[in-house]
RNA sequence: GCGGGUGUCGUAUAAUGGCCAUUACCUCAGGUUUCCAACCUGAUGACAGGGGUUCGAUUCCCCUCACCCGCUCCA
């Protein structure tokens, strides 16, 4: 049953936080603006995210290498990448309508150049021109906005140097370039794939998990010959699409693969795509894959004087690499994950009408693919008494010890335990019966069908494994 | 950061310048229940925070914080 796209946010946060998928940060002193934290579920469906991504390109590959690298790295490093000079914007208000603009583009509006200027020497340039708002009133004093989070490293700050915390993961992979290229025997075209937080000091958060000033990302930066660029870039997107709709099961007609054109590129990149989904709040990015060339090695190289080129064996030839950088966000992924899934249909009640035929009540079911869901199974025994809890308590301690995640819960009447487990995405439920005493069975109950078969105790966590 | 709006148990809500702040769902305990939110009994749980006016403030005023919408930004 579709859910309005109004709705199905409100829907989706108050589930989120009763069901203990994420709650506000900081709830206790009243909340934190735009930090959010990770219940229990919340947890266990992103961490089965992370492993499901790097166990598909990591693991699953033999042209790949995983590392994990500092939130906090050389303060050079972000001058090398070019975020220390473009990662900051200079920003005025119009006093009377509170229109907000970039400084630079207003001077640049005027005929002004402001290449190479810093904030003060733009800041003078305004004041000399009399700069107003395109609207003509009078402009507040302007503001330098740095969307990375500074901070220190030494004992006092006076005495120690400024360092940043990384707006995104990649540069680590390109600082670690060389250690790699040197020690892990690895030939052309191969990746170099890291998880990890990035911190932005965005001005607009917001949309619940979407855009946080800190979040988690998937990133690879895949290193290939420039003449082979185009086809990995290709090759890439079928990788990227194929986990969207294999691994996360998001319907096509939810994903926009949008070619980024010359014009709105990043100066470095050759081709840009971006993955967008059709959150309820509007179609959004989620993903992105970009040809980076040879521009951050290059880069790297110049600031640290070191040679980062490949010799290739066979053409005795230098070359830096080009780099094809697909990049998935973990934490908007979360949020796409549950988005598409969440569904409301309808469930029978204990109620039967006088034709024989139960009434119906809506039921709210997250239908996450099995791999990712927090909990595998929930044991469930028919009553408390006659032993059947005893069963079910071994049943699940079983499963548990098999290194499966599941739930074990007496308390309610059946139907209720159901939909309790269903709200939060558990595909099986088995259930210990008064059969189970004499046979050794126990139901299986389907998440989405709500159809039930009897197999054996025994069999439980093999039947488990084989559908994840 | 600016403009506008909104803050009452976990959720949805009612009322009030003066008695333990209402109700439903959720949660918990006990009972009942032989497969889909049933029922009975009971319990926990809120006036966002701080200050002011007042004999007395959840209610009126101020500040702060948070949330929603819009703007600027998101190499």
């Amino acid at each position: 049953m579709a859910i309005s796209p109004e709705k199905k946010m409100d829907l989706l946060v108050s589930l989120a936080k009763r069901r203990g998928f994420v709650y506000p940060d900081s709830d206790i002193y009243g909340g934190f603006a735009n930090a959010w934290d990770y219940g229990p579920y919340g947890t266990e469906l992103k961490n089965n995210i992370r492993d499901a991504w790097w166990k598909r390109f990591v693991h699953g590959r033999e042209d790949m290498v995983g590392v994990d690298t500092p939130v906090i790295q050389h303060p050079k490093v972000w001058e090398a990448s070019g975020h220390l000079a473009t990662f900051s914007d200079p920003l005025v208000e119009d006093k009377k309508t509170h229109k907000r603009y970039r400084l630079d583009h207003l001077l640049e509006a005027q005929g002004i150049d402001v290449s190479g200027l810093s904030f003060e020497q733009m800041v003078a340039k305004a004041d000399e021109a009399g700069l107003k708002s395109p609207d003509g009133n009078v402009l507040a004093e302007p503001k330098q906005f740095n969307l990375m989070f500074k901070t220190f490293v030494g004992v006092s700050e006076d005495t120690a140097s400024v360092a940043y915390l990384r707006p995104e993961t990649a540069a680590g992979m390109f600082t670690a370039w060389k250690d790699i290229r040197d020690t892990m025997r690895k030939k052309l075209p191969f990746g170099i794939a890291q998880v990890g937080r990035a911190f932005r000091n965005e001005i607009t958060p917001g949309n619940f998990i979407f855009r946080t000033r800190e979040f988690e990302q998937m990133e690879i930066e895949y290193f290939v010959k420039p003449e082979e660029a185009p086809q990995a870039f290709e090759m890439w997107l079928g990788e990227m699409k194929s986990w969207v709709h294999d691994v996360l099961n998001i319907r096509p007609d939810h994903v926009e693969y949008k070619e980024i054109p010359d014009a709105d590129r990043a100066f470095y990149s050759a081709r840009t795509i971006d993955v967008e989904y059709h959150y309820p709040f509007g179609q959004k990015e989620l993903y992105g894959l970009a040809n980076r060339t040879d521009y951050d090695l290059s880069q790297h190289q110049k600031f640290s004087n070191e040679d980062l080129r490949w010799f290739d064996a066979d053409t005795k030839e230098r070359f830096i690499p080009y780099v094809i950088e697909p990049s998935w966000g973990l934490s908007r992924t979360v949020l796409a994950v549950l988005c598409e899934h969440l569904d409301i249909d309808e469930a029978p009640t204990a109620d039967v009408g006088a034709d024989g035929s139960s009434a119906q009540e809506p039921r709210m079911v997250l239908r996450l693919p099995p791999a990712l869901a927090p909990v595998k199974a929930a044991v469930l025994p028919l009553q408390k008494k006659d032993g059947l809890a005893e069963i079910g308590r071994e049943l699940a301690a079983k499963l548990r010890a098999s290194a499966l995640v599941v739930e074990f819960d007496e308390g309610g009447s059946i139907g209720k335990r159901y939909r309790r487990q269903d709200e939060i995405g558990t595909p099986w439920c088995f259930t210990v019966d008064y059969q189970t005493k004499e046979d050794g069975t126990v139901t299986v109950r389907d998440r989405d069908a709500m159809t039930q078969e009897r197999i054996k105790m025994e069999e439980v966590s093999g039947w488990i494994r084989s559908r994840l």
